[in-house]
DNA sequence: ACTGCCGGGAC
DNA sequence: GTCCCGGCAGT
């Protein structure tokens, strides 16, 4: 279905007939990416030891091609899988998803170029392709349908409005590749780094890196739920105020000595 | 970010 | 035993 999308994507004539020329970045376009990508080692709080679980071990780990995708590429995945019926005032664009590159250009065959040339490392040979490109970059609409996607929950008759205004983040993967669905089995030396998380949210990503790819389904990243047992030994935290709370940490002194000593506190029992 | 407190280390 | 703190988990 996905790749029905994909293909009347390729072979339509607005985007075959503008050439694959190389356009400069939109200088708006770009910024929106940054605040997107993680900080290294925001998410170091010392779990990553947990299972012996090796952060460096994570490159192999099947799911990493999937890049961080904007709000857009959400919209356009979940919202309208379907080719999307343009307006005249739409332009599309297309941006690069790998980390830290965020290029626009107005087509996807300028695209895929840009993608197997710059960051797989591949010459410029469409007839060889395996699409692998595809997973790299996304659509964007950029003109009216930008202007009016915050209120288009406000329209009520429109037949597309009840696409969700905010879907939520899942980042399960496969479902998160843009313009296509089943995701490259076998992934070249060159990927995105650091695309999948390490937060408790447990989304697939912390699945153990041995876990293999499943061929064909591309369904490799299944999501692992964590074997800690002993979590759900601690008791559940009481509602008395204690004396932090009370005292105030500027009088410590006043607190009990439980407390004192990060104990349970002993003077306002649960 | 703040809070409660478990687990464990230092003495 | 006392004292302290790292770090986890809940809010």
């Amino acid at each position: 279905m996905a790749a029905a999308a994909l293909t009347s994507l390729s072979t339509s004539p607005l985007l075959l007939g503008a050439p694959a020329a190389a356009f400069s970045p939109e200088p708006g376009l770009a910024s929106w990416q940054e605040p997107l990508v993680q900080a290294p080692g925001s998410y170091s709080s010392g779990s990553s030891g947990d299972w012996g679980w090796d952060p460096a071990s994570e490159q192999s780990s099947p799911c990493t091609p999937s890049p961080p995708l904007p709000p857009e590429a959400a919209h356009f995945l979940f919202g309208e899988p379907a080719p999307r019926k343009r307006k005249s005032s739409v332009q599309v664009l297309f941006q690069c998803l790998w980390k830290r590159c965020g290029k626009v250009l107005s087509t996807a065959s300028g695209m895929q170029r840009h993608i197997r040339l710059v960051h797989l490392g591949r010459q410029a040979e469409p007839e060889q392709s395996d699409g692998e490109e595809d997973f790299y970059y996304t659509e964007l609409d950029i003109g009216l349908d930008t202007l009016t996607d915050g209120l288009s929950s406000l329209t009520p008759v429109s037949p597309v409005a009840s696409t969700p205004p905010a879907f939520p983040h899942l980042e399960l993967p496969g479902l998160l590749r843009p313009l296509a669905s089943p995701p490259p089995p076998v992934l070249s030396s060159a990927r995105p780094p650091q695309a999948c998380h390490s937060d408790h949210s447990y989304q697939g990503c912390l699945a153990p890196p041995r876990l293999e790819p499943q061929p064909g389904t591309g369904r490799a990243c299944v999501p692992a739920l964590p074997s800690k047992l002993g979590a759900n030994l601690r008791k559940p935290r009481g509602d008395a105020k204690k004396c932090r709370k009370v005292y105030g940490v500027e009088r410590r002194a006043l607190w009990c000595t439980a407390c004192r000593w990060k104990k349970a506190c002993r003077r306002f029992l649960d």
